[in-house]
RNA sequence: GCCCGGAUAGCUCAGUUGGUAGAGCAGCGGAUUGAAAAUCCGCGUGUCGCUGGUUCGAUUCCGGCUCCGGGCA
């Protein structure tokens, strides 16, 4: 990607090559960072130099529907190095971390470089995450049907150690709970308390967070937007239009929603596009605050 | 040139019968063990255009000025 005007995105690139260049050869290697903060381009390095598989940690970028709009590595870049997990699930099927870690479980026989910005499956690869069968449709269906008030009494009354543990203002939460109940008859905090040891704990890998100057992240971030528009994004969420559902995962691809929304009329293309940047660097900014608190111990490295 | 309206937070605006002001958005900080590019919580960041006057006290009332809209010439 090109340099942003007046940010210096060589000396960026050049200290990290230099970290890289003390990474580990035989430890496998774990890149988290914000978004647009060059981790990709990074992981196929490492992997050419060691022979190392990039496996995906990012929630968006598994999708088929969403090359440009997730920010996939491109297919030349798949020609040169081995991916894995990227572009893998249709839009329609159900996908969150316990599918992503069993996957990647299957991969650690091999030298890997595990790069994304998801921040929670990192947590779960290195921290654990217990296996709770995953909630049947049929009761993720019951919940959308009712009413979060209701959930939130009926999880209350039935699971109150859980309730007692999760943000009760959070819809999210209440729901995600109240499944668990419904569908195991277990609730989430007893659940959770069983949580056994990590896949790969971070002492067993090469760990590195990128922590990129916020101006100069936000620039890029604008820069990228623009590069996926001129490549071709709008074609692909006009792709992506014909069955559109707003509430599925897929959907919430940052950019996807503002750029139906101009295909429907509902918006100028310089409305979508700027809306879309803003989305993209709040979104860095909740990256941020989840790198700097949960991610203490992995080796930062920092814009000087 | 004259008349009318406006000027308050980064932006769009509300408000103060005279006691130095508050919403939305933006921003900042935080939470986050299966929808996480999701979801949620907290925080107001200010020469109230400038300048005189009245007043114990003016962002508020009065005069002048500046700038921005609109109208009449």
């Amino acid at each position: 990607m090109a340099n942003p005007k007046g940010y210096p995105w060589d000396i960026w690139e050049q200290m990290i090559r230099t970290v890289l260049a003390s990474v580990s050869r035989e430890l496998p290697v774990l890149i988290a960072g914000p978004t647009a903060s060059g981790k990709s381009g990074l992981a196929m390095e490492l992997a050419a130099r060691d022979g190392r598989v990039v496996v995906n940690a990012d929630a968006l970028q598994v999708y088929d529907c969403w090359r440009l709009l997730s920010a996939r590595p491109s297919v030349a870049d798949e020609a040169q190095v081995p991916h894995a997990l990227y572009g893998h699930v249709g839009r329609a099927q159900p996908y969150s971390v316990g599918h992503w870690l069993r996957e990647v479980a299957g991969l650690l026989d091999r030298p890997v470089v595990i790069v994304g910005g998801t921040g929670l499956y990192f947590t779960a690869l290195t921290e654990g995450l217990v296996d709770i069968p995953a909630v049947p449709p049929e009761v993720r269906a019951e919940a959308d049907g009712l009413r979060l008030g209701d959930l939130a009494r009926m999880l209350a009354e039935l699971d109150p150690a859980t309730a007692a543990r999760i943000d009760r203002a959070n819809p999210a939460r209440i729901q995600r709970a109240w499944e668990v109940w419904r569908s195991t008859g277990r609730g989430l905090a007893a659940w959770q308390d069983d949580t056994g040891p990590a896949l790969l704990p971070r002492a067993k890998a090469e760990a590195l967070v990128l922590r990129p100057e916020v101006a100069w992240l936000n620039a890029r971030i604008d820069l990228r937007f623009d590069l996926m528009m001129q490549a071709g994004a709008l074609d692909e969420a006009r792709a992506a239009w014909p069955g559109w559902s707003p509430a599925l995962p897929y959907a919430r691809a940052i950019g996807a929603a503002e750029l139906i929304a101009h295909l429907e009329g509902q918006m100028s293309l310089a409305q979508a596009t700027e809306a879309a940047k803003l989305a993209s660097r709040q979104y860095a900014k909740r990256q941020r605050t989840w790198l700097r608190s949960r991610m203490g111990g992995w080796r930062t490295i920092a814009q000087p």
